[in-house]
DNA sequence: AAGTTACGGTAACATGCGTTACGGACTTGC
DNA sequence: GCAAGTCCGTAACGCATGTTACCGTAACTT
């Protein structure tokens, strides 16, 4: 890592490491001098940024919760129909590529990670609010008709589908290859009411 | 702990506290020594019965599998339809109350550990592949003129839709009280078709 | 160009971990 | 009722962890 101080880049870089270590070793593996030697620096470096680990797992936590929130925020202003967003948003939820496969198993182990961590659950809270809340935007906004409650249940139905599609396919892509997870989101929304106009 | 020994019953027990800690304290503490303290017992009775830690962690996880197994079994066997027993069995796999609750967390603490644990990966996707083939089988039964690939897809939608809501209602119960996930459960059959005779 | 500041690498510390070795106590077979 | 064997609690070991203190050095200021 340069000398020269680039702090918020340093950050960011702490964090993708942070990430690559859940990612690739686990939870269990997740130390300071694990995180040091993926972003290619020393302990005295990552002390330095943050001023503990929890910090570090916490800063971790919300660049993954930014990422996605950008991704998902692009993808809804590029859709033609709300259908098409709602469309596009869940399935950027999925575990299709290496890049959303390795967001579902680090958001699983911040999950796991969050049982006796109170300052992560409540993070993981928070986010998933936010996530929920979007949906259940884009829900309403497709089916104005809908009375309240459809659309709150719905909303669960689909996004609990997306979550555990994509935990389910990480743990193991040979049975959930994208095909089979992008039919079942399609399935469900066909099911569900939402024809393709 | 009695000093008259009853093996089976100690790792069972043993087995019971490791799931214990994982639900209460997380995966960051569980540890031989808290394991032994939630069997009330001492390290060296724990690594009396077990070789070590990995052998301790894996029998916990085959004592999962084995009492959703035994649950579900118990729940196809009672009910008087297909339906009812794929209902019946998938509504088990929710966060309904404490103990399917504390069975979602260490099922996703599980899962976590089994990033860089090739063992514990092998054994969920072993247990996880058997709950699937139930869930294809009752589907099956219900809707015996369901072309294969029909089956398949809701199977795998129905199973990811259960595993997320038992999570995010494991971590966010405020959320996901129990009569939002049956709503929630009710709604995806019905859209399905499943429709209750 | 020299002094000053802040950055970050090094090394140490205490703690808690998995694991091992040992020894006392209880059960069992004669 | 005693010797043998099993069970399991105790305590120690080596190791890895989070955290802290320290210090060399690069960059900025004047």
């Amino acid at each position: 890592m340069s000398r020269t101080a680039d702090k918020p880049a340093q950050q960011a870089q702490l964090s993708r490491a942070v990430w690559e270590v859940l990612a690739h070793h686990g939870i269990e593996r997740l130390t300071i001098r694990a995180v040091a030697a993926a972003a290619g620096c020393t302990t005295g470096l990552v002390m330095h940024r943050f001023p503990n680990r929890q910090a570090l797992l916490r800063h971790a936590r919300e660049l993954l919760h930014q990422r996605t929130r950008d991704r998902v925020e692009g993808l809804e202003a590029d859709a033609p129909t709300p259908l098409a967003a709602l469309r596009a948003v869940l399935a950027q939820g999925l575990a299709l590529d290496d890049e959303t496969t390795t967001e579902s198993i680090v958001w699983v182990g911040f999950l796991a990670a969050s049982v006796g961590d109170a300052e992560l659950a409540a993070l993981h809270r928070t986010n998933t609010r936010a996530w929920r809340e979007r949906i259940d935007r884009l829900v309403s906004a497709t089916m104005p008709g809908w009375p309240r409650d459809r659309v709150a249940t719905t909303t669960l139905a689909l996004i609990a589908m997306v979550e555990g599609a994509a935990a389910l396919a990480s743990a193991d892509p040979a049975v959930y290859p994208p095909t089979a997870q992008l039919a079942m989101l399609d399935a469900a929304l066909d099911a569900f009411g939402f024809t393709p106009s």
